[in-house]
DNA sequence: CTTTTTGCAAATTCTTTGCAGCCCA
DNA sequence: TGGGCTGCAAAGAATTTGCAAAAAG
């Protein structure tokens, strides 16, 4: 996530010189995306941003979006997710940024983000006992039921079905 | 995974239970199809299990196949999963098993399961820390490399691409 | 007999592609 | 200019749903 302008710049620096690199065009509908891309926060859907860029230009349609994030993709700057609701989100990955991990209301859907290197630490030893395995990334997403009215930033879970 | 005829037989009983429970009818395609999935090992596609299905009657539909993993999920006996290839895969979720994780060598595939105590108290932890939240089930995914040589159980990573 | 279940095909949802025209380099 | 890019709409892929016929209890 680019909350900063710091790491917004470093973003589009990153992204133009992808662009020069493969002789790729520089285009309004392009350069709207990737912006609303950066400064969106957590994970984003297709749907959403596009919503967010038709704000400014509404004709703009699915297939730039999914392709530009194909390219976004591509050049590592974001990071496609599967969280199981059937779509794929977005994340920015700015790779000046920690490794995070995923903490998933099954209610209400809220994502949040978390980070623990005793975990990591662990995890580690895990690899190593099992053989001697490095570890280079992993994944590690908890579902769990959030306590609704307890006030978590962004979303209290909607009783439902 | 059922690998036991024990394991198969325990499955088995809690689908009946539940099928009793629920006022739901027997039927050969069901029976077919939770035979197959509870022989089935590791992460199988809707489409494998239709086809092993069909190796036995061949008129079986995706619908079927799907409806009944439904019922499966509903009852815990299933776990659906997204490794992010755009097709949902199914566990079984054998209960009286551990939950494992998986560790994942990127160079040979190789995937091996482990279960960790310690992990598992952190992941709780950190979930109540992030709003009292209550963790149901959770996935990890460790990704590395294996020493090839190093006499892992079934795999050495043959060097590729 | 009554109620479920099945299998087919049509409908949905998410994503990709083909193509004519538009726009950047 | 010329090849890449866009927007639309059509194509695809995975999954769900409607419905009449078939099966289960």
């Amino acid at each position: 996530m680019a909350q900063t302008d710091g790491e917004f710049d470093s973003l589009k620096g990153r992204w133009t010189k992808y662009l020069r690199r493969h002789r790729l065009k520089t285009t309004h509908q392009r350069e709207l995306i990737v912006e609303k891309f950066f400064r969106s926060k957590g994970h984003i859907s297709v749907e959403d941003l596009l919503a967010r860029v038709r704000t400014e230009q509404a004709h703009i349609g699915y297939a730039t979006v999914y392709r530009t994030l194909k390219l976004l993709t591509d050049c590592g700057l974001a990071a496609p997710r599967q969280f199981g609701d059937g779509q794929t989100r977005y994340e920015v990955a700015d790779e000046s940024d920690h490794h995070h991990d995923h903490l998933i209301c099954l209610q209400c859907n809220l994502i949040l983000e978390f980070e623990n290197d005793e975990i990591e630490k662990l995890q580690d030893e895990m690899a190593a006992r099992l053989g001697g395995f490095k570890v280079v990334r992993h994944k590690l997403e908890l579902y769990g039921l959030c306590p609704k009215a307890m006030g978590v930033k962004g979303g209290s879970c909607p009783n439902e079905s």
